[in-house]
DNA sequence: CAGTGAGCGAGCTTCCGCTTGACTT
């Protein structure tokens, strides 16, 4: 029989997450952690039957070894867990913390102690010599101290069903991506990679770069008027009587997207507008109220972290983990956009001292998870303790992480507070001149009541119209058209790739920031100077070759069946290793196929527009150890070579340093340990001008070694 | 800063998702 006075080891993921449990809990209890997983597939030796760690011929029977990284802690756990009178598994409430409940049991030799639900292998009772302690599984979804003791008091067994779906989720991963890469390997070169999600990725990226050189600009025009109301009274003051209006209709043909095309027609307009008499057609007023948006999840903290901070993913999760670790956020690698009852409570308590009733809402506001592929195993992100505003918190003078943390509070106040009411007016205004009738258009927005924009501020333009009224006379002060150019897509940067990525369903919190340095560090994708992704043409080459022949793993169809199908397993309702035949069996089979079907040298060979010089022949691309470079098609007959012009890096501007007196030049450069792209002088060392923007903006600050 | 290439196929080191520090640029 268990003793009395022994304690109860609970292990769950993360040491910042034992420390606050074990402070609720107090003695009786150990808190200790896993550092997530504690056994994987291995990664490089295999035996050729156990193709890469998985015995394919035996149901993809996983051939699991503990990584050396985590064989010091796991020591340590099987210390406690001698010495415990009840081992706890409290790992997270999904996929991944179900498998390191269930990997710890097998790790720690725990399996032959009297799980609660059941012991299959009777033959190995556990030895006399010291008795076996309960092993239990617990979950909880917030680190507060009741959620904590109801969990304890509602132990439950190992759920073998979502044990399964990690296991086919994993196994599936390894297939993939390691008989991909050696595709690479062989087509290619040693050292590359693919997988389901940075091959998806890179997709994403190398069609928006096609989209961008398919992009043909346009000129176009939009037409305006400056326009005032005839008054017979005198206006009053605050509101201004002058507006502006665009061109909408010219005898009621809508004018197409994006505007009018040739200049020509747009001059005409506007001689023939100066000369029109302007008249009110129509007024249509109506409030709107603005919901504030859903609390953090890791995905839209990258967002926004990205665009008014402008942090990279890889920041923001290395300040969030800081302020974590501080106890002043809630676990920062989250799909859920729940929260506890208690912080809502505190929040609506908050609310109410520091702005009054009118903005605390009838109701707690809930947020569904918009996420297909949430797993919500954790709440949102929030502030652990609403009432540690910003302002009462001291960063110990770290700016950024000050920074984030009141973009973290501020989002999840304004989540609890009452709906903005906008006032919107739309105006339509008719013009005719002798020849033809015109139709324009304005809109007027104001703040009736803020509510929730009091502490989350949204890009709110105001323009207060003057008060018109149907027939009001008008006159107008100017005409004018305005030139514009059509713009390109713009190309990915962390914030919209995150963005896409969750919506697809691909990658998890944890690993959206690295999926971003996997793909720099194969040197697939660059970081331009404006930090948006550019895919390199080492990355275009492989994207063609990977969407060519191995579609499937990058149609971002796929990703949802196969999480279609992982559902279905931790529902019990398929067998994992039978999904993963299906799968495997017809993917093997193309890799085979395309491994002898496709050459070297039609993986690596790309046409080019130019002919050789020696011989006539056309020139093409090839890949070389020093990345691409022209070669006469003729080769071996002949061997002409020649250099792929490189894009300029000096710029036609001068060095703000030195320019004037030495004339040195501005000189696109990149750094050796990131290849951030920056700008330098060309008569380094003598000069070192250097800075992250293009100097023209601005002088901005010198960058630091 | 110049230099890069075929094909046999041995031998490299590749996947994703959990967690933190210990490591360079």
């Amino acid at each position: 029989m268990p003793a009395k006075n022994k304690t109860s080891l609970i292990i769950v993921e993360s040491p910042t997450k034992a420390r606050t449990i074990s402070s609720f809990l107090g003695k009786g209890y150990t808190v200790l952690s896993s550092y997530g997983h504690v056994r994987d597939l291995p990664t490089n030796k295999f035996d050729p039957k156990t193709r890469f760690g998985i015995d394919i011929n035996n149901n993809f029977e996983p051939q699991y070894v503990i990584p050396a990284k985590a064989k010091e802690n796991l020591s340590r756990l099987q210390k406690a867990a001698k010495k415990a009178g009840a081992i706890i598994l409290a790992s997270d409430e999904d996929r991944e913390g179900e498998s390191i409940a269930w990997h710890l049991i097998q790790a720690l030799n725990l399996e032959t102690w009297n799980m609660k639900h059941e012991i299959e292998d009777k033959k190995h009772v556990s030895s006399s010599k010291f008795y076996a302690p309960r092993v239990e599984r617990i979950v909880f979804h917030e680190i507060t101290k009741p959620a904590i003791e109801q969990a304890l008091t509602h132990p439950r067994s190992i759920n073998m069903d979502l044990v399964n779906a990690q296991q086919a989720r994993r196994v599936l991963d390894r297939l993939a991506g390691y008989e991909l890469s050696q595709f690479l390997w062989h087509k290619i070169k040693y050292g590359l990679s693919a997988g389901r999600v940075q091959s998806a990725a890179l997709r994403l990226l190398c069609e928006r770069e096609q989209q961008i050189n398919a992009f043909k600009q346009t000129q176009y025009y939009t037409i305006s008027a400056k326009l005032q109301k005839l008054q017979k009274t005198k206006p009053k003051l605050q509101i201004p009587n002058e507006f502006t209006a665009e061109l909408n209709r010219i005898n009621n043909e809508p004018i197409t997207e994006p505007g009018i095309l040739e200049k020509q027609k747009a001059d005409d307009i506007v001689t023939d507008l100066t000369r029109a008499d302007f008249s009110v057609a129509g007024v249509a007023k109506k409030n709107v109220a603005r919901s504030p948006l859903a609390p953090f999840t890791t995905s839209t903290l990258q967002q926004d972290a990205w665009n008014k901070l402008h942090c990279s993913s890889k920041q923001t999760m290395l300040l969030a983990q800081q302020l974590y670790e501080q106890g002043l956020i809630t676990y920062m690698r989250t799909d859920s956009t729940s929260l506890s009852y208690g912080s809502v409570v505190k929040a609506r308590k908050l609310i109410s001292e520091q702005f009054g009733t009118a903005y605390v809402p009838e109701t707690f506001i809930t947020y569904k998870t918009r996420s297909r592929m949430a797993q919500e195993a954790h709440e949102a992100i929030r502030p652990t303790d609403p009432f540690q505003t910003p302002e009462t918190f001291s960063a110990q003078g770290d700016a950024k992480q000050h920074k984030l943390y009141a973009l973290i509070w501020s989002r999840f106040i304004a989540c609890q507070m009452a709906k903005a009411i906008l006032a919107q007016t739309s105006v339509t205004i008719c013009a005719q001149s002798q020849k033809n009738a015109y139709e324009l258009k304005t809109n007027g927005q104001y703040v009736v009541f803020d509510g929730f924009l009091r502490v989350w501020k949204i890009n709110q333009k105001e323009t207060i119209l003057p008060d018109l009224a149907k027939n009001d006379q008008l006159k107008a002060t100017a005409v004018t058209a305005e030139e514009h150019f059509t713009q390109p897509p713009a190309r990915y940067n962390d914030a919209s790739l995150v963005k896409t990525l969750e919506q697809l369903g691909i990658g998890r919190p944890s690993t959206y920031a690295s999926i971003m340095n996997t793909i720099i560090n194969r040197m697939y994708v660059e970081r331009t100077a404006a930090r948006s992704l550019q895919p390199t043409p080492l990355g275009i080459l492989v994207n063609d070759l990977v969407v060519t022949h191995f579609y499937d793993i990058v149609d971002y169809q796929f990703t949802a069946q196969i999480e279609q199908d992982f559902d279905t397993i931790a529902q019990g309702k398929k067998i994992w290793h039978e999904v993963i035949k299906a799968f495997y069996e017809p993917f093997h089979k193309n890799i085979e196929l395309k491994e002898k079907q496709v050459s070297r040298r039609e993986a690596t060979e790309r046409p080019s527009e130019q002919v050789c010089d020696k011989c006539g022949h056309p020139m093409v691309v090839k890949w070389g150890k020093y990345g691409q470079f022209l070669a006469c098609s003729n080769y071996p007959a002949c061997s002409n070579i020649k250099k792929i012009a490189q894009p300029k890096t000096e710029l036609d501007m001068p060095c703000p340093v030195c320019g004037s007196i030495q004339g040195g030049k501005v000189v696109v450069r990149k750094t050796k340990a990131r290849k951030r792209i920056f700008y330098g002088c060309s008569r380094w060392p003598t000069c070192n001008f250097a800075s992250w923007k293009k100097p023209e903006e601005q002088n901005e600050e010198k960058m630091t070694k």
